[in-house]
DNA sequence: TGATTAATTAATTAAACGTTTAATTAATAG
DNA sequence: CTATTAATTAAACGTTTAATTAATTAATCA
């Protein structure tokens, strides 16, 4: 019944209480980011935690809440991390190119975790990741390409929208293909590559692929 | 211990068995690519095909047997599919483009399958997935890429492998991202904004978005 | 101090799961 | 016709799950 501990009256074991709301989260953290929702047990994440089940309950209501709960805190962190990174309406295809591709390198789980909810789940999660994951980069992107266009830099038979997803995909797919790239090509994903990947994106998306005196 | 009717007398109920046989994988195939491998029962598979659950342990040799035998059925279904594409070591990236964002715009469900298996399973059934995919079309475009780097048509400081990544991205991630494209950008992707996509792809990674007079 | 109440643990519950088993039916072979 | 074997069913098994309840601990305040 006491979905969440009501009306808590402060100072009183709040710090006990919240070191046990964190460590629940952060266990939640580990094994929901690494398995699908229904292979994780709140027992292992109670264990993990180092304090009882019963506390997913008494928190958080129980094994959804706690993972609409790490949700939350998962795109919050990404948000701020995020609003540092560029001025708004200002962000230019390399700024992008490369403050993503170190973004999604230095946070791995990052597209596994977007990709399984934006793909797989429903509900009011699916919503709001969109949402939220939506409202980081892409407009301001997509406002910046409509500009470009408009002002004759860019070619003007230039779909924008069509253009975003190419510019996402090229920056984007790589992470997700990560174990591909491993396995296939025997590449690994780090810091110094992903910077490589960012110049030659940007080199690509802007002079194309053809030499100078190519033919169609 | 029976795990799989051995050694059946031709021509004894075999009508029967594989009828059973094809109603299971067909139900498995209708669960298994919309939810994850633990949040399908399989007494909702057996009551879809309209078998006795029990009959799955018979055939199939249990839960996991059955999603085995479903998976190696796509990818033969792909490759089959892919074979009759292009021409051994002759695709261009036209072709690719388009022939790719078709497969993707008629198989809804590939994608996401693929994505899932690739990140988020482990075990044989994953490198076999990763092997199969990747064999399908990374090889013969790694070649083609390649040639065209040596012969001078197309730039000389492209990375293939870096390469084959951007040109990957462009065109699957719009598939991947579908949720994604309607919710945010309101576009569907049905075959007709595929092939749209994929014109625009090719163009762009054929000459960049630069206008021929533009700058850096 | 002693009552009160939040916080935490331990124990328990009911349901769902995949699998196994034993019994039954159907079909062929000798 | 009988023996044999494949195919199928229904029931039960043991395990695991999330959730609930009861019991215990600890902190606050009158």
């Amino acid at each position: 019944m006491a979905h969440k501990p009501q009306n808590r009256p402060a100072g009183r074991r709040t710090a006990a209480a919240e070191s046990v709301r964190e460590a629940l989260l952060g266990a939640a953290r580990q094994f929901f980011l690494r398995r699908e929702f229904k292979a994780v047990s709140l027992r292992e994440i109670a264990d993990a935690a180092g304090v009882n089940s019963a506390m997913v309950n008494y928190y958080f209501g129980g094994k959804q809440g706690l993972y609409e709960a790490m949700v939350d805190e998962l795109l919050s962190s990404l948000q701020a991390s995020l609003d540092a990174s560029h001025e708004r309406d200002q962000i230019t295809v390399a700024e992008f190119s490369t403050h993503y591709s170190r973004l999604l390198a230095d946070n791995p789980w990052w597209p596994n975790f977007v990709i399984r909810e934006v793909l797989f789940s429903d509900g009011p999660i699916r919503e709001r990741v969109i949402n939220r994951f939506a409202s980081v980069f892409a407009p301001d992107l997509l406002r910046s390409l409509q500009r470009e266009i408009g002002s004759g830099h860019y070619r003007a038979d230039l779909d924008p929208r069509l253009t975003l997803l190419s510019l996402m995909g090229m920056t984007v797919f790589p992470f997700l293909a990560r174990p591909l790239l491993e396995q296939v090509l025997g590449m690994t994903l780090d810091r110094e590559t992903a910077g490589k990947l960012a110049a030659h994106n940007t080199q690509l998306f802007l002079h194309g692929a053809l030499n100078s005196a190519g033919e169609t």
